[in-house]
DNA sequence: TATGAAAACTAACACTAGTTAGAAAATATA
DNA sequence: TATATTTTCTAACTAGTGTTAGTTTTCATA
């Protein structure tokens, strides 16, 4: 066993209960002694691995933006050469949306505290949000150069809406109802295909009957 | 002069000031005293206008949704009988979007506030929102039954893709650029006619053409 | 088993929170 | 002007905050 196995797992434990505090608390709501009780230890214990709240804060927004860019990044990385625009839209929607659910503590806590946490951390996280929307806004780009978008969209809002509709998705969806290949296909299909759109495209599976979702 | 008119006037001061505070610091981070700064009166006076933090914040997110709410509905109701659905669907998304940029305070103390606010108090504005969805559910449903939407289109999913994206328009809409009529057409249009959708239909603000011949 | 480092704990610190009771001020009424 | 009502303020209380210093426990290695 590694000599700094035990502090890393303690770390990791620690960390994990503070995404989700923050995301139940928010950043001035969150208590160390809350984060604490979670992680299974005492509120001064937290000092051994992080130097402080703000340290914690900082290192769940970080780590919930780094797992959305990295994931969706090596899922387009996966696609051929020869990849559509709807091919590649349709892979970053799915890549963004399960990875959202599987770090849902995190990228919820970063969705809900982030207005609230200190100016420099807030900075920090700023500069990979604007280089992940950089990324949405050269899909979009490369998609219209091929001639597969109508010219009049407007690129940069239709990029604010899409990543405003991911965001969102973690406030409603429910794991075990509907799968997120559904939601991402159809996610997908509204933006490209429109609702008025033709039928050309092929109708998602049928889904599961699930308890209505709430709008949030 | 009317009797309550001081105390009214104080009440919403408060009620403004504490949407601001709410906004910018989350639910636990506000201070009734630092909403008492913002009002320009003392802590102890907000409680001759509100019996707690808790009512206020409740105050704060019935406010807020009740404005969404109403708005859209007027506007709604304010069109001909014979309006298309996309002409519905183009005036929800301009009355939603034009009444979180003027009440902004409330919408975003709301969207930043609502996960971590008391239970109780949680539990109410949900059945406003879940009436706001419902709102929406008709839109969209009508729309299809006249014929104007392609059969395939799962009109749950579109409506959180579409509430979560105009929901999300109050992170980054900023007064002062572009105008909420053209975030509220290009966001119709994407919604409407997609991304790859066809050229003809996307500038239509004056189109009364009812839906599109089909291609297929 | 003995040792030294790593990890966790305890108890306290200075500070700020929501809230309240009662005094003071502002305003309306006579 | 004198009185009554509405509105605001002051000053305090209890409870809980992030953080720290010093101590104890855990644990791999010799």
């Amino acid at each position: 066993m590694n000599k700094l196995a035990k502090s890393e797992i303690s770390q990791k434990r620690v960390l994990d209960a503070a995404a989700k505090i923050f995301r139940d608390y928010g950043y001035a709501g969150t208590t160390m002694r809350a984060i604490a009780d979670e992680a299974d230890l005492k509120a001064g214990s937290i000092y051994y691995h992080f130097k402080s709240k703000d340290d914690l804060i900082a290192a769940v927004l970080e780590t919930g933006m780094h797992a959305v860019t990295e994931r969706v990044e090596s899922a387009l990385a996966a696609l051929p050469e020869t990849a559509t625009g709807r091919e590649r839209i349709e892979a970053a929607i799915r890549a963004h949306l399960s990875t959202i659910i599987d770090v849902g503590d995190y990228t919820l806590a970063s969705r809900r505290v982030f207005g609230q946490v200190p100016e420099a951390i807030r900075a920090k996280n700023m500069r990979m949000r604007d280089a992940y929307g950089a990324m949405w806004h050269k899909i979009l780009v490369d998609a219209r150069s091929r001639g597969e978008f109508r010219t009049s969209a407007n690129l940069t809002l239709a990029r604010l809406f899409i990543l405003g509709a991911l965001n969102w998705t973690v406030e409603w969806f429910k794991p075990g109802g509907r799968s997120i290949d559904d939601v991402a296909r159809e996610f997908a299909s509204v933006v490209l295909d429109g609702l008025s759109g033709n039928e050309s495209v092929a109708p998602a599976k049928t889904h599961r009957t699930v308890a209505r979702e709430r709008a949030v």
